[in-house]
This record gives C-alpha cells, sequence and structure tokens, in this order.
DNA sequence: CCTCATGGTCAACGATCTTCGGCATGCGTC
DNA sequence: GACGCATGCCGAAGATCGTTGACCATGAGG
C-alpha cells in the first residue's frame, strides 16, 4: 500500500483555514486559492481533499456547527449536578460567547444562518431546539423550582422553548457585537430569575 | 438635460431581482448575469445603475430591512391605542412572518446576518434593538400591566428587551421553517401572559 | 523489478466580476 | 434648426475564480 496520510488532520487544517478566512472575509470572501495559502498548502491539494469549493465550506461549516455542540455539552457535564438550578445556567450561558473560541464558533454559526434560507440542509444542521433538549430543560427547570421551594406553574415545555430562544438570541448579539457578554448574561440571569422565583 | 428615468423605480426593480434569486439560491448565487435575466434588462444596464456586485448585493439588503422596518412600524401604527395590550402583542407579533410579505422579508434580514460577521456596516442596518423602541415597549408593558390590574414588577427595559429577542428569534425560527408562525405566536403569547399576569 | 493505488501538482477552460471605451438619446443653447 | 454634451446604456478585454483532467512521485505488495 503506498504513502497513508491522516485525512482527519488535513481536513481540520483546511476547515480552520476556513474559518479564519470566513470571519475575516465572510462566506463568500472564501476562495480556494486564499484557503490553501491560509492552511500552508498548495490549492491541488485543497481540492484533491474536497471534490468543490462547495464540499469544502459545507464540511468547514459542519466541524464549527459540530465543535460549538460539543463545548455546550462539554459545559452541560462541567456543571454541579448536585443542583438542578446552576445547571439550568450554565447550559443556556454556554451559547452566550463568553470566552474567545466560543464566541468564534458563534460568529461561525451566524455566518450559516444566510446559507439556511437557500439550503434547507444546513437549517438541519443548525437546529438547537430539539426535542430532548426541551425535555431535559423542562425537567432542570421543574427541579429548580423545587430547590427554591417555588411551586410548579405553566408549561415547562415553553419555558425551557423560551429560555433557548432567548440565549440563542443574546448569544447572536453578541456574536454581531451589538451586545457585550456581560449584558447578555445580565439579561439572561434576569429571565431566570423570574421563571424560578 | 438629456434623457431621464426614474432610478428609484430602476433600483427598486433590481433589488426585486435580487431577492427573488437569494431566496431561491442564496447569496452567493446572485450573480449579474442572472440579476439582469431575472430584471428584463441588460446585464450592462444592471452595471450602469451600481458599480460593482457588492454595491447591488448591499442596497438590496438595506432595501430589504427597511421595507421589513416600514412594515413593522406601520403594525404598530394600525394597532388598537385603546389598549396598551394589544398594542404590545401587535408590535410584537410584526416580526413573526405571519404574512407572505413579511415572511419573504424576514427571510431576506436573515440571509444579511451572515454577512453582518465579516461587514460590520451590515450589523448596523440590522440593530432592533435601538433605545427608543426599547424605552416605548417598556412604557408599553407597564400600560398593560396596569389595564389588568397587576402591579409593576422587575426592570421594564429588561422585560422589553426580553421580549425583542424572543419574538426575533422565534421569527428567525419561521423564517428557516423550523417552526410554525402559529406556533411561534403561541410561545409568544404565553411569555406576555405571563409577563403581565 | 514491476504494479498500481494513494497523495499531490499543474495547466487549461468556462464562468464570473470589473474596467473602459464607445454609441445613442434628447434637453439646453445659440 | 443645429450643435454641445451630459445621461443612459452597451459590449469587449482583462483579471480572478472554480472545475476538470492529465500528469508525476512515492512506496507497499506481487
Amino acid at each position: 500500500m503506498p504513502k497513508i496520510v491522516d485525512h482527519e488532520e488535513r481536513r481540520l487544517r483546511l476547515a480552520e483555514a476556513v474559518w479564519t478566512l470566513t470571519l475575516r472575509d465572510g462566506l463568500e470572501g472564501v476562495t480556494l486559492r486564499k484557503v490553501a495559502v491560509e492552511a500552508g498548502v498548495s490549492m491541488g491539494q485543497v481540492q484533491h481533499y474536497y471534490a468543490t469549493r462547495e464540499d469544502l465550506v459545507r464540511d468547514a461549516i459542519d466541524r464549527a456547527v459540530r465543535a460549538l455542540n460539543a463545548r455546550i455539552e462539554a459545559s452541560i457535564k462541567a456543571a454541579d449536578p448536585a443542583s438542578a438550578e446552576t445547571m439550568l445556567r450554565e447550559c443556556l450561558r454556554a451559547v452566550l460567547a463568553r470566552d474567545p473560541e466560543s464566541l468564534r464558533l458563534l460568529q461561525l454559526s451566524v455566518a450559516v444562518l444566510g446559507r439556511a434560507i437557500a439550503d434547507p440542509a444546513m437549517a438541519d444542521v443548525l437546529a438547537p431546539g430539539s426535542g430532548e433538549l426541551l425535555d431535559f430543560t423542562a425537567g432542570l427547570i421543574a427541579a429548580a423550582r423545587q430547590e427554591r421551594g417555588t411551586p410548579a406553574r405553566g408549561n415547562g415545555l415553553i419555558d425551557a422553548d423560551i429560555c433557548w430562544n432567548l440565549a440563542t438570541s443574546l448569544g447572536v448579539d453578541a456574536a454581531l457585537g451589538q451586545r457585550s457578554p456581560e449584558d447578555a448574561l445580565k439579561v439572561l440571569d434576569y429571565h431566570l430569575d423570574n421563571l424560578l422565583g
């Protein structure tokens, strides 16, 4: 068998280059030649790993969204499992772009939103409001109220839905630089105080 | 003076063509040639009214966002001024894409979000959270509570902030087809019931 | 030594955006 | 009425981009 290279490592490096260029020049500004320069490889090599520019961009986007989801899940697992309220707050804070890497991934996700309009497949990639997440969040809300001694009320699933919508909206604002992460956090905490109090 | 044509009418027609193509092929799929065909003019004419492709797309986006804002303001003015609560609900419902034209404009606005990451000027075009709007909304919330006999509580500005973030987030979901306008309306009304009750 | 699959490169092609020079039209002026 | 010229519009050349296909290098197996 001939030379064996780590495809995953190559593709990751190219995806990183696409990320950098996307944040600097926008998705439309991502060209094969610029990606090659940014990644320090020949343009031919870029074409070797991705059949078309569309494949390249799509894979880079996919990796960004998955990396962001992985970070969110990691912060969920890292949260204190003893307190439902801290866990709830930590989960929602994870999409607020409070560290540079999260900000970068969040900005990339926002950059994809535009494509999702004309490309239904992209819309599926995003879609954070999966059923299980809402169930899980609704459970956290109920448990957090119990901790506080607050009586249950309203519809837990809709409450959870609202929480995630608010958090992601605040995250988008932060990604666009229209709102500081601190301000976003303040608004989110305010909402949770009302929800649980 | 030589022949005089209505520049505004020409540009509007070209912008309409850009809108149609954007919703069908995405922003990257908008080419001068396709715009010319869609608008029924020559490519030279497109170039005559816009120096670069960038100018064309930028102006079309700008018009879409302004048209959406105009519709929102119109629905605010059309709301019953006698009841603060109906007015509040009507204002927020205006961004939920409940009619085809609003859906189209909202989808276009979402398509712009991606550009806003690498193009700060675009971010300014969006920015719905202007100070006056929040003040106005906070006033509506307070008045609606008074109508209901609900005592004032919390921070009106943050409440207004949350309302708009929730509404726009639900609108984006609707624009992406991830949520039906009816469901979005249900969630928004649920939040307002909690807020005012 | 030969085979050939894998990794990688390069040049040419069509499509695209941009630039620039040119043509037509019709109001203002003499 | 004729000329001037700014406006509206067109089309071809130049530059850049994505795509295609042929090509070369390497190294494990027969």
